[in-house]
DNA sequence: ATTTATGCAAAACTTTTGCATGGGA
DNA sequence: TCCCATGCAAAAGTTTTGCATAAAT
């Protein structure tokens, strides 16, 4: 019997029913370590299944950020967003703003302020995502 | 004399000119507090001056992005990016995954962070956007 | 006087919709 | 068996381009 992993589980408490397109986007996105245009996941999908419909895959791209499981961001163009995952909830990379290549890293210590804004605006909060700009090594002239 | 904003002395520092389409473009975005769809700066932009093209709105919010004056980010729908405003290089808010309503604050403790990518991975940091997703007080059930 | 930036309108793309059908639970 | 989710293809939108012209410095 094996484990499912944290987002195939979130999928099932949410009562979502664990179809071929879902499995295969989430499969998509886990290969690509979750930095991966929309352009890119439509692409992949239909290599491991051309039957799969591209409207199934915008639509699975909705659901998983509603669950929180993705989330688009605006690095390469601004004609197609870059997915990239949420582990627990949070994110955080820091993005050449001359060549896009972006570094993630792990510790962000936002346990403080996370709950500091829960109490001071009351709001419960579910993750984050924090973005650093900046220039690489490569590209500071 | 006036003092020039901040803003304006970063497109006259870059060597930007200083046209009706990119004033104009600054105004509608100070007016909405930074937070503001392209639609709506769109509509914003030709209500001020109906002579100001569409294409140079679109190639003015490339612009201010690229100089780190806003940042689009993914809030309302998928179609239309919501652009922040990024004062002195930053920007934090909270959203309600609900009802996309959103909380500005201000201090986010970041310093020691930043000091320590740069270090780490030998990166000149400019600017970074927090935000963080959750349920605001009037959405939890 | 130069050269950058603009406006216009069409073209290019991505994403969404509606509906009959298939596949999970 | 029941109903959610899919696939298809067309429609809806937003954003981008090319080029002659205007306007900022």
């Amino acid at each position: 019997m094996t484990t499912d992993s944290p987002h195939i589980q979130r999928l099932k408490q949410a009562g979502c029913r664990l179809t071929q397109a879902r499995l295969t986007v989430l499969a998509v996105l886990e290969a690509e370590h979750g930095h991966i245009t929309s352009a890119d996941v439509l692409d992949g999908v239909e290599r491991v299944n051309p039957a799969i419909g591209r409207a199934s895959v915008f639509r699975t791209l909705d659901l998983f950020t509603q669950l929180g499981i993705i989330r688009p961001t605006y690095i390469d163009t601004s004609l197609t967003p870059t997915y990239v995952m949420m582990r627990d909830g949070h994110h955080h990379h820091v993005i050449c703003t001359e060549c896009k290549r972006f570094f993630e890293f792990d510790d962000c210590g936002m346990e403080a302020l996370t709950r500091n804004l829960e109490e001071t605006l009351d709001i419960r909060i579910s993750g984050h995502l924090l973005e650093f700009y900046g220039l690489c090594a490569a590209c500071q002239t």
